[in-house]
DNA sequence: GCCTTATATCTCATTTACTAAGATAATTAG
DNA sequence: CTAATTATCTTAGTAAATGAGATATAAGGC
């Protein structure tokens, strides 16, 4: 068997590998929406809001996918609950920015313990090098997701025929 | 700065790096979906599906955490599209299979590509070595977040007195 | 300054998806 | 053979999403 044959191997499994565990990732999200009692669109937004700080209710809506009118009524539960609260911009006073309570945050966050023990129980068991190309690499898949992302959307706005011609990638047919 | 700091300091950025990479992904999950004309739920049960193969009806609840009753709608759904088929089970004819059809499975895995050629150009970026080293990853990462999952459901069955105990690991509070 | 167009969010009627409870049908245990 | 169990489906009611349009603010042209 040829190296390069291998690495493709290498590569196949590498991506079954990685599909099975985001997907994994998935379910034990759910798991946490699950047990705070708040539904998957409503913990997504929490996860953007972690993530980007305090946004719009538009930038809510283009990033999850949901219309405007939908993002209304995430805002609306999440706040009614005491997750987030909304604060009219005072230069733009259409925009209002969504902005997370920590306090009540943090009764979240708890469910995320199991996850972290299991993640840093993982890591302990690789060197400081090792972390340093995991966290390269998590950062550069990041990049790369987020290019597939506007990629993808990209396809969105293709005329049918053009569409059509998408094609599998040479040789990761399954 | 001592190294055991750095050591911890890294951790963090890696949780927040595959935290950020693993939102994206799920964003990329539901363009897919938008894109294929199906639901969430839907497109997550095929994602089991290309995991698991042929699986029961039940299972599906299991795994998505979603009733038998709405898995009853999500698999209607997706039969009508053509993208799956139920089949009896023979031996126990009060089971259900549901398995994939392929060819039409395929119109959707053309909306992996740009998802696909993203990592090729990532993982070109990478020794055999290296690549290595992220399978093992990846799979003890599955393996970390399926514990997680079930010692989170274990939470679940918890009194509520014995729940509240329930804290944050040592040093990774924010 | 007014009028038009654009932007940001919200409202509401309708559609879609989910849950809870229980019906149906097949299997297993006594 | 009957009772209990298991697997899926059905149905009524509820929750969440869409699509269209209303409301309110902002920005540009004249």
């Amino acid at each position: 068997m040829s190296s390069t044959t291998s690495r493709e191997a290498l590569m196949q499994e590498l991506e079954e590998a990685m599909r099975r565990s985001s997907a994994q990732g998935v379910m034990y999200g759910q798991a946490v929406a699950n047990m705070a009692g708040i539904s998957n669109s409503d913990m997504e937004c929490m996860d953007i809001l972690h993530l980007e700080g305090r946004v719009t209710a538009g930038r809510l809506a283009e990033v999850t996918g949901l219309t405007t009118g939908a993002i209304t009524g995430v805002v609306d539960r999440l706040e009614k609950a005491g997750y987030v609260r909304r604060e009219r911009d005072a230069s733009d006073r259409r925009k209002v920015f969504i902005s997370v309570v920590e306090e009540k945050a943090a009764e979240i966050g708890k469910f995320y313990v199991p996850m972290q023990d299991a993640m840093l129980k993982l890591w302990s068991g690789y060197s400081d090098d090792e972390l340093r190309l995991l966290l390269r690499f998590a950062n550069d898949g990041y990049k790369g997701v987020l290019e597939a992302t506007e990629a993808l959307k990209a396809v969105i706005d293709m005329p049918p025929e053009q569409r059509a011609e998408l094609k599998m990638p040479p040789k990761s047919r399954r």
